[in-house]
DNA sequence: CATGCTGATTTGAACGTACAAATTTGCACG
DNA sequence: CGTGCAAATTTGTACGTTCAAATCAGCATG
């Protein structure tokens, strides 16, 4: 006489709740979400029966509800964004889903959203004045970043893709990015170039400046000093990038190796190699920096440096998921390590 | 005598509350709900006196709260495809942004997950059984799509980008791949090109079909049939186009114009007629499709087919949202026009 | 067999809001 | 100046859950 599975509960399939279950088992609602969240405080076979119960029902918890109660939205904003035109974001899209994957394993949610057009942080305080979200989840950090600044003074826990400064008042998960780029110096010196030359962004970009200085401290680790340094800095990065090579190209003895700061670069140069008859890979050296999706189909393809970006979003959502459980914990900075990726561009093959 | 800001109230900064903002103003809570819900049934002095005390409070309603009680969340889920490894999808990154602008002009957030391993649709029903979104935006539809067939047989709103079925039971947005493909050809016969090919993907996708159908249809209209007609199908992408443009340039009267299924198929052609020293844009026209972000980057830049992505997640959103606010809305299909973005690819000069 | 105690289960209350119904206010009118 | 009616406002209740406190069951002990 096994029951039916759902004609008889008076619920329409859909939507039944705690109190259905509760009827259905002979049990008190409290049991009911005992079993769910305290199941060591419930005997055995009366969570069998519940169970049972909850099975028959489909039985799911209203999240909104479950939510109200506990004074916590289980989600995590992150806020995107908005893509200049022309100008690729190299890493949105694979972080974006490794952020979401490792939410998802810590029972959280990733809520998108759009910045405010005018650049005040009011999008920020509307999330956090309804309850939407627990605390965010910031990229694209520059030196003393505004938002990181307003979400502190708030009180808002979020932890940061990147940090602005050295000593960062706030959690943050950054990758090495003097690490990379001493890694690419150290790989095409290895291929035995002596002359290497950097193509970077001008002075004053948190990311640019880390990246630059990894090529510094490599070119003084190999016994460059003075002009032997050639340290380009560039505005536009892919046709400022075409512009320098051109000017690297022109000294009395042009490098054989080019360092760049990041994959856009890496095109400009590539394109104003082609364009004299360079072979990239066998005339000329090239390195980019991002490993965003671009680089393998790059002609030739673009060694680079890639960011590991799934243990950064894993680790800034431990991260952030800890100091939402308790907020006395204190801020912590997490330095990740890039990996060099070669292909053509700086094999001869 | 006014009220200094925040030492009389009792709540501490944050987290004010309707009846806070009530008793401060002297009215009931629901006389503060309506000056938010229902600005005509309260008196204009009532509302103003009521909207200084949310100033002063600093007052945000609780989205939990509410959302519990109107049974709403305000959420719209969207799945991120696992990219595949190598493989860029080249439309996430601004369909996504296009789809959170949208969807916060019509007072809703974009909530997004991954993919269940089992590739089953247990993700959408968790979603929707904890009642955690009200609907779901799809892409990335082939036909009999087992995400729109299981969602539509559970009665669950969404609305899909791109279609399964050329009658598609459910709601949807689409742009016309067949038209782009044309315009691409006629681009190219425009510019003199007499002898055309197209390099797509094998039968059996409905994006694949559909640009492929506009190629066809696009070659009758010039009046070409038979061996004249030239359309090549290719398993891998890069590498398959590569080989496709050595085999189309091996035949006695070669194409000079290609017409690709993909920004990506256009890459193996590019390279392909790099390594054979020929100047694309002025030996050969290459078009792609999606015009993603590496398309202006490639050597040459690349004549692409741009899907008005900001326009499909507009429509998607209204059509999604007007479902939510009255389920007994008819499913309705809305078909949108690509734009050929000329560049240097399909230009001599 | 009453007592005490531990473990299991239930009841009461609350989270912050919105809908529905009830009440009060304001005002024109006979 | 009471009556009636619409407009304005308030009170009661519920959304589905969890926490806190209260009750109940089981069982060994003296």
């Amino acid at each position: 006489m096994a029951s039916t599975s759902a004609d008889s509960g008076g619920n329409t399939a859909d939507g039944a709740t705690l109190n259905d279950v509760a009827r259905v088992a002979r049990v008190s609602r409290q049991t009911v979400s005992n079993v769910l969240n305290a199941p060591g405080r419930v005997r055995p076979d009366t969570a069998e029966r519940v169970r049972q119960a909850i099975d028959e029902l489909g039985y799911r918890p209203h999240r909104l509800a479950r939510n109200l109660k506990t004074r916590a939205s289980r989600m995590i904003g992150y806020e995107i964004t908005r893509s200049r035109l022309g100008v690729l974001n190299p890493v949105l899209d694979r972080f974006v889903h490794a952020l979401v994957e490792a939410a998802e394993n810590d029972g959280y949610h990733v809520l998108l959203f759009t910045p405010d057009e005018d650049g005040l942080v009011t999008a920020y305080d509307e999330l956090v004045g309804t309850r939407t979200v627990d605390g965010f989840v910031l990229s694209d950090i520059d030196y003393g970043d505004p938002r990181a600044v307003a979400l502190a003074e708030r009180g808002v826990p979020f932890v940061t893709f990147g940090r602005p400064e050295i000593a960062a008042p706030h959690s943050w998960v950054d990758v090495d990015g003097a690490a990379g780029t001493a890694a690419a110096v150290r790989h095409v010196a290895e291929l035995g170039h002596e002359r290497i030359a950097f193509i970077g962004a001008p002075a004053g970009s948190a990311t640019g400046d880390r990246r630059a200085e990894g090529f510094l401290r490599a070119a003084g680790e190999l016994g460059l000093t003075g002009d032997d340094v050639l340290d380009v800095r560039v505005d536009d990065d892919i046709a400022g990038s075409a512009e320098a090579l051109e000017h690297l190209l022109s000294l009395d003895v042009p490098p054989t190796a080019i360092v760049c700061i990041s994959d856009a670069h890496a095109v400009g140069v590539l394109r104003a190699a082609a364009a004299r008859g360079l072979v990239v890979g066998r005339d000329l050296a090239v390195t980019g920096f991002d490993d965003s999706p671009l680089a393998p189909l790059l002609t030739p393809p673009l060694t680079s440096v890639r960011q590991p970006l799934e243990a950064v979003a894993h680790r800034i959502v431990a991260n952030l998921t800890t100091a939402l459980a308790d907020p006395a914990t204190e801020p912590a900075g997490e330095l990740l390590a890039p990996e060099l990726v070669t292909r053509a561009s700086t094999r001869p093959d």
